[in-house]
DNA sequence: CTAGGTGCCTGATTGC
DNA sequence: TGCAATCAGGCACCTA
């Protein structure tokens, strides 16, 4: 499932090589993939060309000439993937952007789960505003430590909601967790200032190692960059998917439980 | 405002 | 062995 390493990654990809190119034809293959008039979405975007590629969370966030943004999130199974221009689309290609320098741009989702808009300026800054704070931009301490402050639910769920904090899925909520030697199930309105100084640390240093690692590449999601090339990150996971395996720092078993409807993976020992 | 539940999807896994 | 039921997951949307 692509989280903020996996997507900065992805997007780092697209940067390399849409900033200047032209978008010549759209093929929508899945309408329900497109949010928004479906009619408008092909015409907004023929004819114009990317300026910019960038993450906000886990969207990607592609800058246009017109002034509007093309936005994609990959939910769970979604791929982004440059191919020649002939390739033909796969049976789970949803949508297809042809560039003007013989390359195509192929969203393919195995799920359907994944969306792609065209938002202008003001929706751009309406998504923006809903979203919490970038993690790799530094969490501001105080105010995060505020909103944990008035929310009576486990601390795990939390980390997954957007607006929080931006960019967490469940791989990095629990290691995250791990990191900063905490209980999933504690009550977030219960952690100390010293817990939420850890938590927001270790999510920082959990986020940015998993960058450096080009994103984790891991079971039935199988993450790929925009060349095809698979992340590193799977090999330093200390507890996601490591049921019954070792906990690295005590030896202990890794449980595994359901928390606010997720699977959660943590140290017993380690996580009080 | 917060908290909790459901639907969207389909390949893999589990249960009988 | 074979088939049906269940699971996995992020997020929009709904209710209380």
């Amino acid at each position: 499932m692509p989280e903020l390493p996996e997507v900065e990654t992805v997007v780092r990809g697209l940067a390399r090589t849409l900033p200047g190119r032209t978008i010549i034809g759209v093929a929508v293959f899945w309408a329900k993939t497109v949010t928004g008039a479906p009619q408008e979405y092909g015409p907004a975007l023929v004819g114009r060309s990317f300026t910019a590629a960038a993450r906000r969370g886990k969207w990607i966030v592609l800058g246009l000439d017109s002034g509007d943004s093309l936005i994609i999130h990959l939910r769970m199974t979604g791929r982004l993937c440059l191919q020649p221009a002939g390739a033909p689309a796969g049976p789970h290609t949803r949508v297809v952007w042809q560039l003007d320098d013989g390359q195509a741009l192929h969203f393919d989702d195995m799920r359907k789960f994944g969306r792609t808009a065209v938002l202008g300026p003001g929706e751009l800054a309406t998504l923006d505003g809903k979203l919490g704070p970038e993690p790799l931009e530094g969490l501001e301490r105080r105010a995060l430590q505020e909103r944990l402050r008035r929310r009576k639910i486990a601390i795990k769920p939390l980390l997954l909601d957007q607006t929080f904090v931006a960019g967490l899925g469940n791989i990095y909520a629990d290691e995250a967790l791990y990191a900063a030697r905490i209980d999933p199930r504690r009550l977030a309105n219960t952690l100390n200032a010293g817990e939420v100084e850890r938590l927001l640390t270790a999510v920082e240093r959990v986020l940015r190692s998993a960058v450096g690692y080009r994103g984790t590449t891991l079971g039935d999601e199988q993450f790929r960059d925009v060349e095809g090339q698979a992340g590193e990150n799977q090999r330093h996971l200390s507890v996601f998917r490591r049921t019954g395996q070792a906990c690295p720092n005590c030896g202990g078993s890794i449980e595994r439980i359901r928390l606010g409807g997720r699977s959660t993976h943590f140290c017993p020992n380690c996580q009080r």
